[in-house]
RNA sequence: GGAGAGGUGGCUGAGUGGUCGAAAGCACAUCCUUGCUAAGGAUGCGUAGGUUUAUCCUACCUAGGGUUCGAAUCCCUACCUCUCCGCCA
């Protein structure tokens, strides 16, 4: 949620800052519920404390054995006023909370303004692409000729977008899982274990709900969904929490391993074959809660920390600064770090790392005391995924694949593939 | 799933109809003491909203309804927790 104060002072600028999205969205509304709001909270809030102070001169009265039914007469009208202001209250907060819900956060101000990712700014390319003196095949090709990746299993048990793994597929996504928590743990990253499924209060929270409730996977009967990234149960860890400790240069620093289920409603038709866009995937997530002072700086270093997995697998990649058309609902900045792929002859998303500013935060009420001034404020909220697991596995399909479709265990992975060097057909 | 008990501030825990936003303790902060010394003392210390920004008002004792002039306290519902039984990795 974007603060109502920003609105109140100056609803055309946010408008604007939010209309480089690509729509202009309605304030006006906004504007007015909260003017209407505040009006009956003066006069019903005068009414109660009339009401209060009837009630205790009533208390008076009686304890000292008077008569006091004129008084208690004369409270039936005040309380008839309060009954109807409170109704109509409830009925505008929440049409307003309704409407704050659905309005996305404001744009970081120096991101390039654009319509699609053709307008996303890169900001570095690191590593060689590789040359191959063959055609690269898919990764999946590669995986099935090995026998290791099978996509028609996955489509049996469940339905499309599931695919089953086994032998040294299933091994080399394990070592992916294990690699990347080790090494996100010597950067100070708590290692979490959270539950796969979330109420609607917390993918509220993360803003997920209530706008985009058809890309999760719901349980019947429960108020539980699948979590469609471990973003949502890391940040809401400390929902609703006044931080005591949280400091410049002391970032709250959480890691999690989890499946991550999406129903990838409205991309029929994308990246249908393959192990690329999946119903159910793994990955390993990285969560910053931070002070607003450094959550700039804390979102590079978390960006950069997801980069040294890529780095340390010598996974060619690009950085992208996303313009404001293709960052999130919630973001107000993300880089995205894309992986090269051969038989794509293209760079593809393995990394989306956002600063959410103050926007979740306010949502799911993630606040910290400042120790100056005993105030509480607003934190900021940073995730990114370091790194999404199957498209690794993916990534190193195709640019370790060999000339009679082996492929070679990136050298940092052999102690976790009991030193095995290559997958053989 | 069956039976019972309960949900109060960062924590523990009093409070069963009025002056209770809530005793006390712990924790925390500032200060004092330094022959009670891994201590003692003083003071402060919930959250949010509104506004005429005042040591003013309002709301909040899991949530939502209800009774009452008045509810943390009584009633109903939901959710959650605990104990016992059953089941189970």
């Amino acid at each position: 949620m974007i603060d109502i104060q920003l609105i109140r002072d100056d609803a055309q600028g946010v408008a604007e800052q939010i209309g480089r999205r690509g729509s202009l969205p309605d304030l006006g509304e906004v504007l007015e519920l909260d003017t209407r709001r505040r009006q009956i909270i003066a006069s019903s809030e005068s009414k109660r404390a009339e009401m209060n102070e009837a009630s205790k001169a009533i208390g008076m009265k009686k304890k000292a054995g008077e008569d006091a039914s004129a008084e208690m007469a004369a409270t039936a009208e005040i309380k008839k006023a309060i009954a109807a202001a409170s109704e109509e209250l409830s009925v505008i907060e929440k049409d307003l909370r309704d409407r704050l819900l659905v309005i996305p956060n404001i744009p970081s101000s120096d991101i390039p303004t654009g319509t699609s990712e053709d307008d996303n700014l890169e900001l570095k390319k690191w590593g060689e692409i590789p040359e191959l003196s063959f055609e690269p095949q898919a990764h999946d090709d590669l995986g099935k000729d090995l026998g290791i990746m099978c996509a028609e299993t996955g489509v049996k048990l469940a339905k499309t977008r599931f695919t089953l793994l086994r032998g040294a597929a299933a091994r080399l996504e394990r070592a992916l899982i294990n690699f990347m928590l080790d090494m996100h743990a010597k950067k100070g990253y708590e290692e979490i274990l959270p539950p796969l499924m979330a109420n609607s209060n917390t993918l509220t929270g993360t803003g997920q709900l209530p706008k985009f409730a058809e890309d999760l996977f719901h349980i019947e009967g429960e108020d539980l969904y699948l979590i469609p990234t471990a973003e949502v149960p890391l940040t809401n860890m400390v929902a609703s929490q006044v931080l005591k400790n949280l400091e410049p240069g002391k970032p709250m620093k959480f890691m999690a391993y989890t499946p991550c289920f999406r129903s990838e409603a409205g991309s029929y038709g994308k990246d249908t074959k393959g192990y690329l866009r999946q119903h159910q995937f793994n990955k390993v997530e990285l969560v910053k809660i931070t002070h607003p002072d450094d959550s700039a700086a804390e979102h590079l270093s978390l960006t950069e920390d997801a980069e040294s997995i890529l780095q340390a697998l010598k996974l060619p990649y690009r950085l992208v600064d996303l313009c404001t058309g293709d960052i999130g609902f919630s973001a107000q900045r993300t880089y995205d770090i894309e992986v090269w792929l051969p038989s794509q002859n293209t760079y593809r998303e393995i990394s989306s790392c956002s600063n959410f500013g103050d926007y979740q935060a306010r949502r799911a009420g993630i606040r910290f005391k400042d120790k100056a001034t005993k105030k509480n404020h607003i934190a900021h909220t940073i995730n990114g995924s370091g790194l999404a697991v199957g498209r690794t596995l993916v990534a190193i399909f195709e640019n370790y694949q060999q000339a009679d479709g082996d492929i070679i265990v990136p050298e940092v992975l052999r102690p976790y593939m009991g030193g095995q060097t290559s997958l053989k057909i």
